[in-house]
DNA sequence: TTTTCAAACTAACAAGTGTTAGTTTTTAGC
DNA sequence: GCTAAAAACTAACACTTGTTAGTTTGAAAA
């Protein structure tokens, strides 16, 4: 918990909040500046445009959620756990900020160039972790013959929107949420 | 297919085509009005206002999501299939309407009121229709038990994402889809 | 041909947009 | 306490926003 909190960090904190709320266009600076306690341009004393705030909200996250998930070592040889692992990863990344969670999956779209390119070569390859996994363990007898990309999909999908979970608190735990969704998604891979 | 199309049409599939593109706080009326070819007052002899036309889409979906849920009847006694019924009429709608879906899943939270307490409500329902056969499939045992309320979110993720998958083509059929999605789900409910 | 009405138009308003310039205040280092 | 830099401020610009008023056009009904 940090004590005190930098003009920068509220501001970025703010508009994390701000465009999970309304969504980035629909966001205003003076009211992003009102929300902090300042004036709109002083927010320029910080980040060099609107655009530059929500390139480092998803930037930010996208580091996370490789982090997350190179940090995930399974010596195991079963895909199942491998598989399991990574999604209980990726959920980690999503329960530890919520918030900026939905602005990096929602208001991506928003970025201008060039880092819109650049995200989204980043989520390609991100999903493509994941669906190599996926391969592998079908190859290896693992997982039941199917159309990969299309499961991965519906694997990401569901994953995706577990930020929502954490909005209304309904007492659902991080792992419950996590054991509960690997299991549905995992039990219908099973060969 | 309508071999002529009235402005009031036109404008409606322009807006469907430009939310989904850009999303609605970020489509302005004269760049809506320029796409369909007039001025943007000309809008306001169709529509009321901007946030008319947002309701005409989501709602006009809303009902069609309604309409196919309920023309599902399923004798078959078995959960699984009911399930599987309305899964697939889900998923139908959505092909349907790709663009209109993506603008009904994203954009409803621009609705001002009233309109966005009935969407909620409505939507709320629709959820516990499906909530509804999960529970009573526990009960009667065809399916295991489970966190009912966590396993439909992950379903409706799973389901309500499938838009994506008709923009760039892949070939991929709405019978294909419908088939190994709800695959993957309803092995993983199996008791 | 005249009347009527819907649907297009132009002009404009009041408010809001992101952002820059220039200035003052606050903070930190010596 | 003095200096330098960081961070706040006010004022403003050029442009866009949704929408209204008032007018003209085009086509159908009489």
């Amino acid at each position: 918990m940090a004590i005190t909190q930098t003009t920068k960090e509220k501001v970025k904190l703010t508009a994390q909040k701000l465009f999970r709320e309304r969504g980035y266009a629909a966001v205003g600076m003076r009211e992003l500046a009102k929300e902090v306690g300042i004036e709109a341009p002083s927010i320029y004393n910080h980040y060099k445009s609107k655009d530059d705030l929500l390139r480092e909200i998803c930037f930010d996250m996208a580091q996370q959620f490789f982090a997350a998930f190179d940090k995930t070592v399974v010596t195991e040889e079963k895909f199942q756990r491998k598989l399991k692992a990574v999604i209980k990863a990726h959920i980690g990344v999503i329960a530890s900020n919520p918030e900026a969670s939905e602005v990096f999956f929602n208001e991506w779209m928003f970025l201008g160039q060039p880092h819109l390119g650049k995200f989204k070569k980043m989520r390609f390859e991100y999903e493509m972790k994941f669906r190599d996994i996926i391969d592998k363990g079908v190859k290896k007898g693992d997982f039941k013959k199917m159309n990969s990309k299309l499961i991965a999909f519906a694997i990401f999908s569901a994953l995706n929107a577990t930020y929502d979970l954490y909005r209304s608190n309904e007492n659902l735990s991080q792992e419950e949420i996590a054991e509960d969704i690997s299991d549905l998604l995992l039990k219908g891979l099973k060969s």
